[in-house]
DNA sequence: ATATTAGTAAACCGTATGGTTAACTATAAT
DNA sequence: ATTATAGTTAACCATACGGTTTACTAATAT
């Protein structure tokens, strides 16, 4: 019944942490080190390449090593797929938001 | 730094696991009980139940009591918070599948 | 009144998450 | 050759997650 999908998780457990998604934000401004993508959170840097290795895992970030440094950058064809799933309910929550449904929903309480 | 987003944090942890994906896609089509909920998983009430929970505090589901059974419907507003910050990436991943970005993302391998 | 059904609560378990510090490797700069 | 920079690895810690079983309450049906 349940149609697992790893990637999906994967992509939705690593948006769901604030420190990935400024990560993602950054990256959107184009390619970053992995230092210069610590430099604004407040914590050790191996706790933000642990951050980095979910969004790598999760296939949000490709990385390549060049000297001592590696370079980071987005992809977003996860964040399409996730999109897409959601978008499933696009129909619905656009329904809700007429009054009737507003009415029918405080009724829940 | 980090802008943060406790509701977006739970809305993507909760849509990060396959049976909680499951349950909203049955509740997209209409309300349920939890016990009409659990049965097509191959787990214990207590369980699902949990799942709920997820659900709930994320926002997604709200529930209203009736006699001894308990009615669960789908609130698609969280998704649709979700899935305007996903958007933001739109135009990067519309650009990614254009075919030089498709070589530039080979060239990271 | 009793039995069944629907749901809840509590205790527990193994594993994952999100962080730390300390020690290390590899490249670059002086 | 030495030092500094960029990143990595390992060990550890507390808490959360996803599941279990067992025992319970509350409502309905017979």
């Amino acid at each position: 019944m349940v149609n697992y999908n790893r990637r999906l998780d994967a992509t939705f457990a690593a948006l769901a942490d604030p420190t990935r998604r400024a990560i993602l934000m950054a990256l959107m401004r184009g390619q970053s080190t992995v230092s210069e993508l610590a430099r604004p959170h407040r914590m050790s840097l191996p706790a933000v390449m642990k951050h980095l290795g979910v969004l790598q895992r999760a296939g949000l970030v490709s990385q390549k090593k060049i000297g001592r440094s590696r370079r980071c950058r987005l992809v977003a064809r996860p964040l399409k797929n996730a999109e897409a799933w959601i978008s499933q309910y696009r129909a619905f929550w656009e329904k809700q938001f007429d009054s009737l449904d507003r009415y029918l929903t405080e009724s829940d309480k």
